[in-house]
DNA sequence: CGCCCGGTTGACTATGGTCAATACGTGTGG
DNA sequence: CCACACGTATTGACCATAGTCAACCGGGCG
C-alpha cells in the first residue's frame, strides 16, 4: 500500500467509464478533493467479508475478485472487477464479500461518508451508479445461468468467452479474427468462479485444447482460432442470449 | 388482463417499500397520473425475453419469476418478484428475461418513456431504485453461492429458509416459533430456481421430511418446527453469511 | 369416468468430485 | 551450479451425487 502520484481526473484512463463518467468539470473538482489512491499487490486482501470498509473506490488498473466462503471452506466467486468497476456500496458500512486483488492494482478511493453525501446531492453520480449496478445485476444473472445449468465444458467455454468480451470492451484487445486472451486467474480461481473443482477445470481446458477450440501458450495465455466455434461450446448457440 | 379499480397511491399496500417509497405527496401526484393497473393470471407470461416492453412496473400483489432459457430447453430462474419489487429496467427497451406470473398478480405500471424522464428528474425515485437494485444484486450473488457450491439438500433448505425470510419481511407472517411457509412454486419451478431436476427436488424434500426438519401439509404448505435446525441444513451455519 | 397435471419413487447411469501421484517453473541456499 | 522446496497445473483411478428414464399415485375437472 504505497502512496501514488496524484493523477488529474481529466487525465484518468477510466474517466469515461467509471462512476464519475457523467460528471462535469465542476463535479470533478469536488471528487478531486476527496479522492486518494491506493495500491495493492497480487494476493492482497482489500477487505474481508463483514469488515468495516471506510471507503468506496473505482478500479483504475488491475483485477480483483469478490467472493463468499462457507465455514467448511467452499468458496464461490461472485464478481470480478476490472478497470472502471466500482467497489463498495453506499449506505452500508461493510461488504458481505471478500475483496481480493489478483493482480497488482490501483484504486481511486473516496471516504464513504463524503461520497454518500455526494451520491445524494449529485444526480450525475447516482444515475451512473444505478446504470453500473444494473449492469452488475445482469452480469450476476447471466452467471446464475452458467452456474445452475451448464456443463463443465460449457462453463469453461463461457468463462473464456466472457473474459474475451470484457477485455475487448475495456479496449485492451483489437477485435481481431485471432483472439488472444490473457487469463488473470489461476485454475483454482476459475474453479471458484465456475462452481467446479480445479481438477475439472484443468481437464476441461485440456479437452478444449485437444479439440482445437483453444490453443495455449504457457498456462495463462489462450489463443482462440475461431471465436464462433468457442461460442458454440458455451451452449448459448447464437451470441444472443448474451447481454450486450 | 382486466382493468382495475383505481387505487389511490396513499392507500397502496406497497407504498412504503416500492420504488415510490421515498416520494413526497407532490411526486406521488405525478405518478398517480401516469400509472395504470394490470392484472395477470397464474401461468401467464408478462414478457418474453427479448420482447419490447413498453412499461415498467411495481408488483402490488402476487408472485412472478424472471428466467432465462437455453435453446435446448434448460432453464434457470434468476429472480422471484414479490409485492413491492420492481419489474423492468429504465433505459432499455427489452428485458433479457422471461417474466412469468406464477400466481394471480396485480401490477402498477408506468409507461417507460415518462417513467424514465421521472427517474431522471426525481432523486427520490432514482435513489430508491438504486437501493432496490443493490438489494437485488446482493440477492443474486447470494444465489450464486447456492447454485455453485451447495449440495441438493442444502439448496432445498436454503430455498425454504429464504422464502420464510421474505414472507416474514413482507409482513405476511408473524415471526412466530413455528414457522409456516406457503410455497408459491411447483417442484419444477423450484428445480429451475435451484439448478436441479424436479425429481431431485422431490427426493430432497421427502428426505427433509423424513428427518423431521420440515413437515408438509398438502404439497405446498411447509411447517418448520425448528428454524435453527433448518438453517443448520443450509450449510451457512450461523445465520450470518446471509445478507440482512 | 377417465384424463391430465403435479408429485413421488425406483433402477440405472453419467458427470464431476476426491484422493493421489507426477510434472513443471521459479526462487533460495548450500 | 545443482539440489531442493514450493506453488501451480496435469493426469489417473475410483467414487458419489445428482440426472435420466420410467412407472405409479392422487386430486380436480371436463
Amino acid at each position: 500500500m504505497q502512496t501514488m502520484d496524484t493523477l488529474e481526473c481529466s487525465d484518468c484512463p477510466i474517466r469515461h467509464n467509471a462512476v464519475c463518467a457523467k460528471c462535469d468539470s465542476q463535479e470533478l473538482e469536488i471528487l478531486e478533493e476527496i479522492k486518494y489512491y491506493r495500491h495493492y499487490e497480487p494476493g492482497q486482501t482489500i477487505c474481508w467479508a463483514g469488515d468495516e470498509m471506510g471507503f468506496v473506490a473505482s478500479v483504475i488498473t488491475g483485477v480483483c475478485t469478490l467472493s463468499q466462503t462457507l465455514e467448511d471452506g467452499r468458496t464461490q466467486m461472485v464478481g470480478m472487477l476490472l478497470p472502471s468497476d466500482f467497489i463498495g456500496r453506499p449506505n452500508r458500512e461493510s461488504t458481505p464479500y471478500d475483496v481480493i486483488a489478483i493482480t497488482e492494482m490501483t484504486l481511486c478511493c473516496f471516504r464513504r461518508k463524503p461520497f454518500e453525501r455526494l451520491v445524494h446531492e449529485t444526480p450525475h453520480i447516482s444515475h451512473r451508479l444505478l446504470e453500473m449496478t444494473l449492469d452488475d445485476l445482469d452480469a450476476a444473472r447471466e452467471w446464475m445461468l452458467i452456474l445452475g445449468r451448464k456443463t463443465a465444458r460449457e462453463k469453461i467455454a463461457s468463462l473464456i468467452n466472457i473474459i474475451a468480451r470484457r477485455e475487448a470492451a475495456v479496449g485492451l484487445v483489437p477485435h481481431s479474427s485471432n483472439v488472444v486472451v490473457d487469463l488473470p486467474l489461476t485454475r483454482e480461481a476459475m474453479a471458484d468462479y465456475l462452481g467446479l473443482t480445479l481438477e475439472t477445470v484443468s481437464r476441461q481446458i485440456s479437452a478444449l485444447k485437444k479439440d482445437g477450440i483453444i490453443h495455449l501458450e504457457g498456462k495463462r495465455r489462450i489463443t482462440i482460432p475461431d471465436l464462433e466455434a468457442l461460442i458454440q461450446e458455451t451452449g448459448d448457440d447464437y451470441d444472443g442470449g448474451m447481454i450486450s
